[in-house]
DNA sequence: GAAGTTCGGTCAACAATGTTGACTCCAGCT
DNA sequence: AGCTGGAGTCAACATTGTTGACCGAACTTC
């Protein structure tokens, strides 16, 4: 019976990285043992990947262990003890960064309209990764993370391309702002927004963003 | 005697679907039951009460059946019985309200103020709530009811006070701001927005939302 | 008034979860 | 050869949400 499900679930998330990992793990032991410590590298190297994918598409809560540990071909208690928790796993597993080049490249006053750009095209694993950080941070390290990202993904980009007193204060109102928009497309949901077509959106963010970073003086 | 129980629970709990349950439940031996043992009807409302708390001080997955039970001074398995599970305890218990009269009565060109100022004043239990629904909001249920707690406590009530071909996208970008307001300061916990003092954040919030909801055309 | 039904309450159990400890196995060093 | 240390396996633990069996009291029906 458990088999059973573990086949299917393995069967039904075929990826390539997965078969990989396990031909490496499972078909040639003899030579990967040959070098150095083993396999060790390797299955640490899995079960790394296969966190990453499964917290990224199903979030903190709904990965468990015992799937992490079945998607890496090996045993949920191997899992532990490379990483010392499933918490600890799931920070080590879940960063997200992006390029800050755009940001800086952009001149400045187009960086609304830049920022705009670059959240929304922002998709994929960054919104995994995203969306299981605001999820998760019900878990105090979980939050810290979530903060720690917040404040070096957005404010202090921003704050350094911007001059004068209430620099940081125009910063961080402009990474609520950012934060916010994705708070409305992937935690909330807003179907109205992710309805619009892209260049609207683009533009009315992009200069809401730019009057945030650099106020008109009306 | 039966009305005067009735008006009273309903006033304990303030939800019309729970009303509704509660009488179709409650229906015969409610009179009896309180005379005699008085748990029953009382049970449920401890459970949840004791629910409530919980989950908006602890949040959906460290809050605990049994912690819920032993709050409530009952049994872990009737507050399955009671509520038909975890999860719809939560939905039954976490909603987010607020007056929309303040939205209304303002006149429209103090409209961001006003919306900034309501946001900043919110605390307490709605901060609990909105935080629980967030962090919960991997759960998909638990996801439909934020949509829908976004959609009738921002969007509708904005929408409704503005005209114009594109009202809906300003009431939905002014909601996606209000909403990354409180992501800021709740969930990613910027420091900084924090720290500074409320009358200037009501103020920069305030012009800010009433850009995006009535636009200054430049 | 007696029998039956219903419903709240209690207890024990279940499967699934994260985690730990005991044990095996094997490479590399002394 | 013998020892050490680390990777892997297996069984168990406590805790989680949830279910089923039983109990007792009260309302319904005869």
């Amino acid at each position: 019976m458990t088999e059973l499900l573990e086949t299917r679930t393995q069967s039904a998330s075929g990826s390539c990285e997965r078969v990989n990992a396990q031909l490496r793990t499972a078909r040639t032991p003899i030579l990967a043992r040959m070098l150095q410590t083993g396999s060790s590298v390797s299955t640490r190297e899995s079960i790394h990947s296969a966190a990453a994918q499964l917290f990224r598409s199903r979030g903190y809560s709904r990965t468990t262990v015992r799937q992490i540990a079945a998607e890496a071909g090996t045993d949920p208690a191997l899992v532990i003890r490379h990483f010392k928790s499933k918490e600890l796993l799931f920070l080590e597993t879940m960063h997200l960064t992006l390029d800050d080049e755009p940001l800086l490249d952009v001149p400045l006053d187009r960086l609304g309209e830049g920022l705009a750009e670059l959240l929304l095209d922002l998709g994929g694993s960054a919104r995994g990764v995203f969306l299981a950080l605001v999820h998760g941070s019900n878990e105090p390290h979980i939050h810290d993370r979530l903060r720690d990202t917040h404040e070096h993904l957005f404010v202090e980009p921003l704050r350094r391309r911007l001059t004068g007193p209430d620099a940081d204060v125009r910063a961080r109102m402009a990474a609520a702002v950012a934060g916010g928009l994705l708070y409305a497309l992937w935690v909330a949901g807003d179907q109205g927004l992710l309805r619009m077509n892209r260049g609207e959106l683009v533009s009315r963010y992009g200069t809401l963003l730019q009057d945030v970073l650099a106020p008109r003086t009306s």
